[in-house]
DNA sequence: AAATGCGGGGTAA
DNA sequence: TTACCCCGCATTT
């Protein structure tokens, strides 16, 4: 839309700036949350949308200190790379999310590429006057204005929750190779998840999920218990498997999942085991008018999760459709290869007559409980004694 | 353990 | 003054 389209109230909610002393306030339009700003953008959430209360990006921000406490200002992280610049199948890079913490960050840069061991090496960002694109968030009554200001040149690194997912993995794995060797059986315990991971069906999980989960090995079942995963983790497997290629009732939306664009390395793919935009939360969600719009036409993916996503997940509604995951061949190393720009998907949206809880949702899909077997039962793929 | 937010303090233009 | 950055601390996840 250009600019003279607007009627002059339209002008004027659009040139606010965020240091303004007033913003408006007579919003009529609030946005959809959005994951990966850039550019000079700016967004105006309802107070309510708890993405936006919790500042979420996908790009790594930190927060910066503006001496404003009306004013909360995040600069960015850049992605964290192998500095071999190595590729795993297809070509694909190693986009990893810098840790904010700024101690975690120093730990990350002393461990080794996930895919080729070489060293890992920290792009930072210089897209904004060559320093980092700054993000800008305030609260003013019922909505959260967000202003960004320069334009990342960097690829995107991993999601928030992919970064997370993954560091689930990696505990998954010490603590069955950790419960292995408690039972002193075979050096290195694999784990799968059978319904999620070994269906040849062309809907396979995550590639981090990978190939030592998957060898076709003879294998014994251990209960979780034994393993010790903690509700979230259990969350985050549920996660990836809610988001296999279901359908539920009264979606509406893409009845045919887009196929990932595979692009450019920065314009790749990722996964998307997150929940759709408005899964978050929804009902306390004052729902923007307008769908969500990205420069990339694309849509955004969702909401980053906020640390209660996985409670909220639970709860979830589901009246979308989630697009299969990426299809990926088991063989594959278990580890993050961050594809941006992952073709996002039109969600419905959610409408309390169509409110579904999670048991209901996974009966629906034959998954009572979602699927115990695979949550309850992880299976350790042991080496012959 | 990390993420997040706050605010003191420093530097440079 | 403005706009960065670094750091420690406290709280949350």
């Amino acid at each position: 839309m250009e600019p003279e389209d607007f009627d002059s109230e339209d002008k004027e909610i659009l040139s606010w700036d965020i240091n303004d002393v007033k913003l408006p306030q007579d919003v009529k339009k609030i946005d959809w949350f959005q994951e990966w700003p850039d550019s000079y953008e700016k967004y105006i959430y309802s107070s309510e949308d708890r993405s936006a209360q919790r500042h979420l990006s996908s790009w790594a921000m930190r927060n910066t200190n503006n001496h404003n406490s009306r004013i909360l200002k995040k600069s960015c992280l850049g992605v964290v790379v192998c500095s071999r610049d190595c590729s795993a199948k297809e070509g694909r890079k190693i986009y990893l999310r810098p840790a904010i913490c700024d101690k975690a960050r120093q730990k990350q840069q002393r461990k080794l590429c996930p895919n080729c061991d070489g060293p890992l090496k920290l792009i930072p960002c210089r897209g904004h006057g060559g320093f980092p694109v700054t993000n800008f968030w305030r609260h003013e009554g019922r909505f959260i204005f967000f202003q960004s200001k320069g334009e990342h040149d960097h690829p995107k690194p991993e999601t928030k929750m992919e970064a997370e997912a993954r560091r689930t993995v990696k505990k998954v794995q010490v603590a069955s190779s950790s419960v292995s060797l408690k039972l002193n059986r075979a050096p290195e315990a694999k784990v799968t998840f059978p319904h999620v991971c070994s269906e040849p069906d062309g809907n396979s999980p995550p590639l981090w999920w990978g190939s030592r989960f998957l060898q076709p090995l003879t294998y014994k079942t251990v209960k979780t218990k034994a393993l010790d995963i903690s509700p979230k983790t259990a969350q985050l497997m549920k996660v990836v498997t809610i988001r296999r290629g279901m359908k539920t009732p009264g979606s509406v939306a893409n009845e045919t999942p887009q196929e990932p664009h595979l692009g450019i390395p920065q314009a790749g793919w990722s996964y998307d085991f997150s929940p759709p935009q408005n899964a978050l939360d929804p009902l306390s969600q004052q729902i923007p008018v307008e769908p969500p719009s990205a420069k990339t036409g694309c849509l955004p993916l969702w909401p980053s999760p906020g640390p209660d996503l996985y409670e909220e997940k639970v709860h979830m509604e589901f009246n979308s459709y989630y697009p299969p995951p990426t299809c990926h061949s088991p063989q594959e190393d278990p580890f993050l290869f961050s594809y941006t720009s992952y073709p996002h998907h039109q969600y419905s949206l959610p409408g309390k007559s169509s409110k579904w809880n999670f048991d209901e949702e996974m009966r629906y899909m034959g998954l009572d409980h979602y699927n115990n077997e695979m949550l309850l039962n992880l299976s350790f793929k042991m080496n012959p004694i």
